[in-house]
DNA sequence: ATGTTCATCTAGATCGTTCTAGTCAAACCA
DNA sequence: TGGTTTGACTAGAACGATCTAGATGAACAT
């Protein structure tokens, strides 16, 4: 209620303490060159005031605006995960981060926009949709880090998660539990999606084993599409793209009363949220969001202070097996 | 890679362009007081060097920065989708939005100078678990709205479902479909769990009903806990505190051999993406995200904007029938 | 006494915008 | 003709911080 105060500036602490705006500064940055005595006066005149920092002025002023601008897309529990985990390192790194969300009307280029506007010294996209050459447009003006992607050009550096690794690792349990009718179903047009295929595949012709690939998606809807697809010739151990597409694919399977993991066992990816509820208890493919996180910042900072260091960082995944996979059932081996 | 380049400023246009920094600010905004040669003119120039406006310098001085900060979780599904519903009112409605998060080791608090700090006009949080005196605070400096939320004192504005209606919804579909023996499995500490609770509580004994309340919680492990509980005296209906509480409640069922809606209708609460799952067809009270989201934007914008409007606004949710509500099972109905 | 060093502090320019108060010429009116 | 209006444009002061260069005075060496 009432008429909105204005907020104290610096010069207004000043003021208060009895010195010139550039001590004030001097103290609020913890920058060298005041007194013991007088940084205690002024930082209890400041917090008297309640003051705090205009951070449009300050980075105006000083190009380091110590932001890290974070796209990533509100739909994705993944990608929540990976922002949780960024906030955590950025601030030990003494940065901040900045969000902006990938939604329905707004594309990535808006958010990305919206993140240079604001000031951000470097981008952090999660699995973005834009092309090289877009991303290296940007590029030119601050270091721009891909997550989750790698096929990026040589412009931005990428931070990515070794799709053939985590989906040979996939394989290699099924394939050592004596599946051998291992089938994926793919992500459709999702980013990676084809990474994870090609991966399947050459890990099974490796193997001397007959890939098959089912089309699928990002989502629940899509696994129990592919479910469907899959009852009427069951192979004993299906890889899902993720675990969304997972969850989809093991209820339309229970739904027909085919039974996990006596009858067919999953594999998903992302060892998201709801992979651990111990209703579900999906084995998955754990792409470790604070891990990839911490690299991305990582990466981030070190670009934005001149430090060398590798264009691109590869995370090893690590299969967390759980109640969903269990010995391939006998006699059902082989085409 | 190379060196980053400057980005270029009103000045360069000007340069470019043959004309005053005054004259470009002008164009750019789209303020009258240009003759349309020169605007082509600026425009042409603007275009060609890739000018954008530094928001930080423009919002330093011209004070208004339209840029309004919402504070959500992330992770809550149901705020997802708020924070996907606001950035649409608010572009509509020439604002931006900037997020910040409340996760892991980043408390409210914390969340909210950051939006302060990079000058939002007004404060939207979602589900505050500040105190009243807190908020107030904030209040004096930017108008705040709490968002699913509205015992937040009368300095802040809220918007917030009618869970009394919610509930009542719910109530009133069971007891259509012939239940009695309705239990409420609660949110325990989460935001609105009492009002949720009482409601039951009220509702129930209004028909003349025995209300019992079994403690819960927000995710679907909270869920299962409840329903392990509740096989040891089944009910014929639930009334889950949320979506996520619901899903857990039910597989808990399932596991047991327990069949909805057959043996136990169950009702979830937010009706979030994955009610909507052809597997899942959770019957849900609807607090319509776009709904609430769009009366918080609307609210900030107006009260930024010295409009005068109702301090707080009451959405009223729906329920959506789906595949877990069915009549009570015959012979069962009272204690 | 004089110069040098050092820590502490300050004046004023600066960042890239917007805003206020003009200037200037052409157009209009009496 | 001379005065007012109007439209198009500009100079320069903000906004609230940081940064550079320099002032001030005490401490110390010579």
């Amino acid at each position: 209620m009432s008429e909105l105060q204005r907020r104290p500036t610096l010069m207004d602490v000043a003021d208060a303490a009895g010195v010139s705006r550039a001590l004030v500064s001097i103290v609020m940055r913890g920058a060298p060159g005041a007194a013991e005595s007088t940084r205690q006066k002024v930082l209890q005149a400041a917090n008297e005031l309640g003051y705090r920092a205009d951070s449009r002025a300050r980075l105006l002023r000083s190009s380091r605006t110590k932001l890290l601008g974070l796209a990533f897309s509100s739909s994705q529990p993944f990608h929540a995960e990976i922002v949780d985990a960024a906030y955590a390192e950025a601030s030990a790194k003494g940065y901040e981060i900045t969000l902006s969300a990938v939604a329905n009307g707004r594309p990535e280029a808006r958010a990305i926009e919206t993140l240079l506007d604001v000031g951000a010294e470097a981008l952090i996209i999660i699995a973005p949709t834009l092309g090289p050459d877009d991303l290296a447009l940007h590029a030119r003006r601050v270091p721009v880090v891909s997550l989750l992607r790698d096929d990026v050009g040589q412009a931005v550096d990428s931070v990515s998660s070794d799709d053939r690794a985590g989906i040979a690792l996939a394989v290699d349990h099924l394939v050592t539990l004596g599946h051998r009718r291992i089938v994926h179903v793919d992500g459709g047009t999702a980013v990676s999606s084809e990474n994870r295929r090609e991966a399947y595949r050459a890990e099974m012709i490796r193997r001397g084993l007959t890939p098959l690939v089912v089309p699928g998606g990002a989502g629940e809807e899509d696994g129990m599409e592919a479910g469907r697809t899959l009852q009427a010739d069951l192979p004993t151990a299906v890889i899902a793209f993720n675990d969304r597409s997972a969850l989809g694919i093991m209820e339309c399977f229970k739904a027909a009363g085919i039974s996990i993991p006596e009858d067919v066992s999953v594999i998903g990816y992302d060892d998201s949220h709801f992979a651990k509820l111990s209703y579900v208890q999906l084995t998955s493919v754990s792409q470790d969001a604070p891990l990839l996180a911490a690299a991305a910042v990582g990466r981030a900072v070190d670009r934005i202070e001149g430090v060398k260091s590798p264009g691109s960082v590869v995370g090893t995944p690590h299969l967390v097996i759980r109640k969903t996979t269990a010995r391939a059932p006998e006699g059902n081996s082989d085409t």
